[in-house]
DNA sequence: CACCAGGCAAGTA
DNA sequence: TACTTGCATGGT
């Protein structure tokens, strides 16, 4: 029977650490859990590079900067009308609540705060707990389109499952520590991005001899 | 050329 | 409730 603790042995074993989030401050990363909505990460660098040279890349600026600029200034990663909205929903949210203090927000109680997160237009579960996990620092377990197929694909879970029966699946079965759901979630898109993709590539996947019977079990 | 990427919300029946 | 569609740039 394989437990979750196994698989996050063999991918730490073969990916090694990850050092997520990739960002340095935490508006950085809130910004990047937005902008990489149904995105490639590489696409969402040079946007947070242009806010960063724009000096947006703070509560304020971003709550003065009219939207249709922050709009061309994320141009690069997709959907960017759409983000930079959502952008301004989450920045609104901070300085009417908060008064643009990162520290009070991420003081307020965890299940309390995830709530008013996904009350704003454009946070979804997975941006909320990425937000909770990676910039707030709090023990919430992120699951992502890659952690689904993974879990899927090998019957490890059912496959109707939703966000929260996957996220349960993790959380009960695993030590709950801040530490193992960092870096459990990283590791997951790594190897969902080397293999675990909608045409997977499951030769050289760390994973490839938990498949049953050899063969992915399809459910897209 | 087609396909996909670290989602989410709104519309339809 | 359960599907379907729009959103968009950039890499393979």
């Amino acid at each position: 029977m394989t437990t979750m603790m196994d698989v996050y042995d063999r991918l730490y074993s073969h990916y090694g650490p990850q050092q997520w989030w990739p960002g340095e401050t935490a508006l950085e990363i809130m910004v990047g859990a937005i902008l990489v909505q149904n995105t490639a990460w590489k696409n969402v660098e040079k946007a947070i590079t242009n806010l960063k040279e724009q000096g947006l890349l703070d509560p304020q600026a971003l709550h003065a900067c009219h939207l249709e600029e922050l709009a061309e200034t994320i141009r690069s990663a997709g959907y960017y009308r759409l983000k930079a909205k959502r952008l301004k929903n989450l920045i609104t949210f901070l300085i009417e609540e908060f008064d643009g203090d990162l520290d009070q927000m991420f003081a307020t109680d965890t299940t309390t705060l995830r709530e008013q997160l996904l009350a704003i237009n454009g946070i979804g579960p997975e941006t909320a707990d990425s937000i909770l996990l990676y910039a707030a620092n709090k023990r919430v377990f992120v699951v992502d389109t890659y952690t689904a197929r993974v879990l899927k694909r090998h019957g490890w879970i059912w496959a109707e499952a939703d966000y929260y029966q996957i996220q349960d699946h993790f959380v009960s079965e695993l030590p709950q520590e801040i530490e193992l759901y960092n870096e459990y979630h990283a590791l997951l898109v790594s190897v969902g991005h080397h293999h675990c993709r909608k045409t997977p590539k499951c030769e050289e996947c760390p994973l490839a001899d938990l498949l049953p019977g050899g063969q992915i079990v399809d459910f897209e």
